[in-house]
DNA sequence: GACAGCATACCAACTGGTCGGTTTTGGTGG
DNA sequence: CCACCAAAACCGACCAGTTGGTATGCTGTC
């Protein structure tokens, strides 16, 4: 019943590189050649594990973006009382990770872009990717609910209305970035994003 | 020597169709014999017209995209002194014009969508989508620091931070529409828009 | 020897692009 | 006004290459 461990591993490399050809280029634009050379496999391989090229994105989706998202945003922002700050600290993080490899920022986000070029043509690319968007909104949205609670954000605003523009603005901004790949650009996304969290401080 | 009318028309028809493909669907994803078809044309003529479907998509991206940009932002704004005013203005604009289509909507930015799939992956698509980025964004920090001389904006905002924000949340909310496809959420996305741009009245 | 795990050879469908040929058009000499 | 023609505009069958997907064969382990 349960799989090899050996069997388990090439499934995940495959998914992987996949997520990596994936980012740097495109879900239509990646074939299934290419992501079988790049995780030394083969095609036999890829469709012992996955029913299809659709399915590899699904899962995809589900295991690789789902625990990422949980990872830097859900199970940090749990049990935040403070969300400026502990977003600000999460933001530091990732631009701290991603100066070792500037060309991943560079590609956009990995879920944005599958989001964006798959959500209009496969409906259920769209509601898996829209759950982990409502993941990531929602945890915001209870985090700056419990900053209301816990004094250190101002009452007057709408967490969960909040947390929507927030997460448009991210991914906005990393768009942006990808487009003109211009330090000066990154530097006022940043200010601008530091700026609007500020605000909303208590 | 110059163009027919007639040749300029099955010309123009063609970027038009590919648009609307390419919007609808995405540039990777439409075929050059779906365009064709759905222009009532042939691939001869296309060929004629346009070296392959990389320079159709450049001169789509040059005069469609362009003009669009221009007439609906670049030219209302380059008198403005009041921008929040303005800018709100043009956005009740789109939304009042996309409610006779609302799939125009769920389908994205059509140029938003083209970089996010192109430019990571061809030079000449970013470049020229970058210029375009750039022009809109030139405009609202234009209006800004026209507003802020008038006496309409507050003084301590940065004209082009906050016009690089403003693009970078536009495209972003768009983009999350299309995941969501909920009109709830686009309910949040207007709400912050106008909230944030309002916040930087005088 | 049964079966999961993987490799190889192969397929029909479709891709962007080409090319010889036909139609349409705008200019020109009579 | 018209016959004429070169060039522009357009057609559609065709091409080599690639795509996602399949069928079958091999190998180690329980």
């Amino acid at each position: 019943m349960s799989p090899t461990p050996q069997a388990e591993e090439t499934r995940m490399k495959i998914m992987q590189t996949a997520l990596d050809l994936f980012h740097r280029s495109s879900f239509k634009g990646t074939s299934l050649n290419q992501i079988v050379a790049a995780a030394e496999t083969t095609k036999g391989a890829l469709f012992h594990h996955f029913k299809g090229k659709n399915e590899l994105g699904y899962a995809i989706v589900d295991e690789l973006l789902g625990a990422m998202m949980d990872a830097y945003w859900v199970i940090p922002l749990a049990n935040s009382t403070d969300p400026v700050t502990d977003i600000l600290g999460i933001l530091a993080q990732m631009g701290k990770e991603c100066h070792g490899d500037p060309e991943h920022f560079a590609s956009g986000c990995p879920m944005n872009n599958l989001s964006q070029e798959m959500s209009s043509s496969d409906e259920t690319f769209r509601l898996r990717l829209g759950a982990i968007y409502d993941r990531w909104e929602g945890a915001i949205a209870k985090a700056i609910a419990s900053g209301i609670k816990a004094g250190n954000v101002r009452t007057d605003v709408d967490p969960i209305a909040f947390a929507s523009i927030l997460v448009a603005l991210f991914e906005g901004a990393i768009g942006m970035i990808k487009v003109k790949q211009s330090p000066e650009h990154y530097g006022n996304m940043e200010k601008g994003i530091r700026s609007l969290l500020e605000s909303i401080r208590n």
